[in-house]
DNA sequence: GTCTATAGTTTGATAGAC
DNA sequence: GTCTATCAAACTATAGAC
């Protein structure tokens, strides 16, 4: 199987070792020193394999999120119905995030990155095929609501707390169950179906 | 008025210049030397103020939030129902995350912090206000739910579809009035008030 | 109180030996 | 294909004149 990866071989080696690099402290944090180090190599030697910085990053980045978005399609069974298949989808999503801290600290740089151009590029790899996948699901149900903005409120909803995982833990009323992605899958779902509707009457 | 202030009104003021440069471009994508740029100094004199880099950053961030979180309160009256005052709270919010892009991408800057010492400090002075702020308002709505999670699922979902503004432009089904604070604000209300529970027959 | 000058380090990137 | 050696630039921070 390797054999077909061929010279292309280091190239991946060295974008899986710098993951967590950039993952960790971002585009600026990370000096080509730093991703040569954890590779075993001499800065000279890593640009013989990425010619600028700026290249290997948004590699990077793309080979970061090449699998994460098609393995949450993947597990979806188009016999369920459309409710069961975004629950099941909103469970993924949140093991995922649970599990892999560097696919949600990517997104969050791919958010501040203030290089438009690079930014544009980078969107592309890391969100679009998650956005659609879920408004897909999202326009199976035919709600009332506006599926663009259902799509980015379900994403937020389940992605987000883990993004703020480290700072949740200072605030008032935190436990440690929170940061399990079945209880926040679940508090989602329930948000999602049924809302806080006890209290409509006050209208 | 100013002369209260008196000798701390320069920093006041390079802080002030200093806000937007690091909402933009973060900790690591700012030097001495661009602060120093925007107010008119050079990087030496900029030393007499702040001793470090680090120290500079910090009351930059404290100061671009001290106001913020203070003012969304102000706003509220305890003559409403818990859930008018919910309800003015969500558009207030996303009035200020509309208008104030420097406020949003701090706040993520935060979250993306790698030296934890540091994000510790910054934690208190961003985020506990705005959290305490909702969290007392869902305690008095007295739901079902986890008043911990509901408050984080409220503050997620009106203040993230700004951060993403940008990148949000990119993904199909995209609409300029989801830009739109009051559209956003029924948006997050009607979701939370109704959920999508016309659907919850199907388990 | 603010400046000039500069130290000492780290950065992204290149030239050329092997 | 990977190395040593090195460059020019940018970095944080300090010393000391005014």
């Amino acid at each position: 199987m390797d054999q077909f990866i061929g010279k292309g071989g280091k190239r991946e080696e060295i974008m899986e070792l710098s993951v967590p690099l950039f993952a960790v402290f971002g585009y600026d944090g990370v000096s080509m020193r730093d991703v040569a180090a954890v590779c075993g190599l001499t800065p000279a030697a890593l640009y013989y394999h990425f010619s600028h910085k700026e290249d290997l990053y948004l590699e990077v980045v793309a080979h970061a999120f090449r699998e994460k978005s098609a393995a949450l399609l993947i597990k979806l069974k188009d016999s369920d119905s459309p409710w069961v298949q975004l629950e099941n989808f909103i469970t993924n999503l949140a093991h995922l995030a649970a599990k892999d801290e560097d696919f949600l600290r990517l997104m969050q740089w791919v958010r501040l990155d203030s290089e438009e151009m690079r930014q544009q590029k980078l969107v592309t790899h890391v969100f679009k095929d998650l956005f659609l996948a879920v408004h897909a699901l999202v326009a199976k149900l035919n709600s009332r609501y506006d599926p663009y903005m259902l799509s980015m409120s379900i994403i937020h909803l389940v992605l987000i707390p883990f993004e703020g995982k480290k700072i949740r833990k200072f605030m008032p009323g935190y436990r440690p169950e929170h940061d399990q992605p079945d209880v926040l899958a679940r508090h989602v779902i329930d948000l999602l179906r049924m809302g806080l509707f006890e209290y409509r009457t006050s209208d």
